[in-house]
RNA sequence: GGCGCCAUCGUCUAAGGGUUAGGACGGAGCCCUCUCAAGGCUCUAAUAGGGGUUCGAAUCCCCUUGGCGCUACCA
């Protein structure tokens, strides 16, 4: 049974090299019919904050991929510390009665690696014991065998065959003096007791799973499978912070800034992976069946963006790229919520409106794009741009479209075509390029010189706007 | 400092001994055209450096350099 979990700590928002991850162990999940577990790791009680928790979820629902089981680890403690005592008990691990900190100094600039206080190592069962009933805090550290000079191999799906010895992997700690597991062991504990097969993970995990499997061997569980992601970084090079980088970091940025969540999760998958055939644009489905390892690469990815364009050009371009391509009723709620958002009111016609938003959609980056640029297309009053007015101002444009207007009102038949009739009919008529008439429909229709093709706009905007708006130039 | 990982156009990447080093984004230009997009075409730009191995290296090995990660009673 394939088992992966994406196991975020609610010490901020959700981050878009989480977002990935996240998307990979889905992706994984469901190319091989396996089981995608959320688990909160919230053991750091003094950073977790509910705020935190509430923008994962945000960030998670928006994604829109879900989730089949759902755990958190601060309900399962008991689990945590059963599993140090067994080890502790097994002899893999002992108490460490040394006050916090006191030892970081020389661990740090020794050279070398902690190795642990020989006299703590060392220390006999019985006077450990006693000590510990009589109530002295103590930390509870791993016993890395180092005497026999073993190293501890794995091979992982993306980096291939990695070896450390056990020489150069500390005494780490297992459970603080507060009672609390610290992360290595509540997630091999988890990750043992929910029977994860598979563990993919930010690359930054990768030597840390010397220790992991240390930990699985001491709980008697054979390790799982692993596959370590390179990570995303910042143009400078330097780790995605919100601090330093602001709000590119946060999902919930591109949310809010009008991406459709497949083509950000489109983005987020070509980043750090590659379908290998150059195809970019590619449907949930299409991704969920050529998804594996493989095409995973080792390198960092870095996110583009810059201060004045805080969001990756490639990110844009593929939301435009769906926002276009995708069949218009899957793009329709999430045009009507931005809309809506926006404050104006949707049309009756549902038919109308998705042609609307197909006539529109092709020249649009994003969903903001439709109470933007698209507001002559939903409310009645709009302003008109510099250069629409300059074609408005074309020698006899006002009067001509005017008339127009007339000879529209007059037909009771109003269709693209008949529109398109009565405009060049009457241009050949007055001796003038049929482009004038064309251009100041645009800008009297919409108010602005740019935008979908004049023909277009008068079925899209309706016989009663499109005369009164032709009108009023 | 110790240990580990990584290194192809500005960015995302393909090519896992033999290619004019391919695609995409971005930028530039042309075509199309009622405008702007879209679309089509063209151009721009890369194997970090040095040694090997080989008839032949982006690809395998070593060194250097650079970047990143871990080295907490953070995750």
């Amino acid at each position: 049974m394939l088992r992966v979990r994406f196991a975020p700590s609610p010490t901020g928002y959700l981050h878009i090299g989480s977002a990935r991850t996240f998307i990979f162990n889905w992706l994984y999940a469901r190319r091989n019919g396996g089981t995608m577990i959320l688990r909160l790791d919230d053991t750091d009680v003094e950073r977790n904050t509910q705020q935190s928790i509430d923008s994962i979820f945000d960030g998670l629902n928006w994604l829109d991929l879900g989730w089949d089981e759902f755990y958190r680890q601060s309900d399962r403690l008991e689990l945590h510390r059963a599993a140090a005592n067994r080890i502790l008990e097994k002899g893999y691990a002992y108490r460490d009665f040394t006050p916090a900190g006191t030892a970081t100094e020389e661990r740090v600039h020794d050279g070398g690696v902690f190795a642990g206080d020989p006299e703590q190592r060392a220390m006999s069962k019985e006077e450990s014991d006693r000590r510990a009933a009589a109530g002295e805090p103590f930390v509870i550290r791993f016993r890395v065998p180092r005497d026999t000079g073993r190293a501890i191999v794995f091979k992982d799906s993306v980096y291939g065959d990695q070896s450390k010895s056990c020489d150069d992997i500390e005494d780490f700690a297992l459970l603080r003096s507060n009672g609390m597991p610290t992360y290595h062991l509540a997630s091999c504990a988890d990750d043992a007791d929910l029977r994860i097969s598979h563990i993919i993970r930010g690359q930054d995990h990768l030597t840390n799973t010397f220790k992991h499997i240390l930990i699985f061997e001491a709980l008697g569980a054979a390790p799982p499978q692993f596959a370590h992601l390179p990570l995303l970084i910042a143009p400078d090079g330097a780790k995605l912070s919100k601090r330093k980088h602001g709000p590119v970091v946060s999902v919930t940025t591109y949310r809010d800034a009008g991406f459709l969540p497949h083509a950000y999760v489109n983005f987020l998958c070509l980043l750090g992976w590659s379908p290998k055939d150059n195809r970019e644009q590619l449907t949930r489905q299409e991704i969920v069946d050529i998804f594996s390892f493989e095409g995973i690469n080792r390198s960092n990815s870095v996110v583009n963006f810059t201060e004045e364009d805080p969001i990756d050009p490639k990110a844009l371009w593929l939301n435009s790229q769906h926002l276009r391509s995708l069949p218009v009723a899957e793009i329709m709620p999430a045009v009507e919520a931005v809309l809506t958002g926006a404050g104006y009111a949707i049309p009756e016609d549902k038919s109308h409106f998705a042609s609307i938003v197909d006539v529109i959609r092709a020249r649009y980056t994003t969903l903001l794009d439709f109470a933007g640029k698209g507001r002559p297309f939903f409310a009645d009053t709009f302003a008109i741009e510099p250069s629409a007015m300059e074609k408005l101002d074309a020698p006899n444009a006002r009067p001509l479209l005017r008339e127009l207007a007339a000879r529209l009102e007059a037909d009771p038949e109003f269709s693209e075509a008949t529109a398109e009739a009565h405009l060049r009919a009457l241009a050949t008529e007055k001796g003038v390029k049929a482009g004038v008439l064309i251009n100041g429909s645009r800008a009297a229709l919409t108010g602005q010189a740019v935008g979908p093709s004049a023909f277009a706009l008068f079925s899209a905007i309706g016989r009663d706007r499109v005369i009164a708006r032709l009108k009023a130039v």
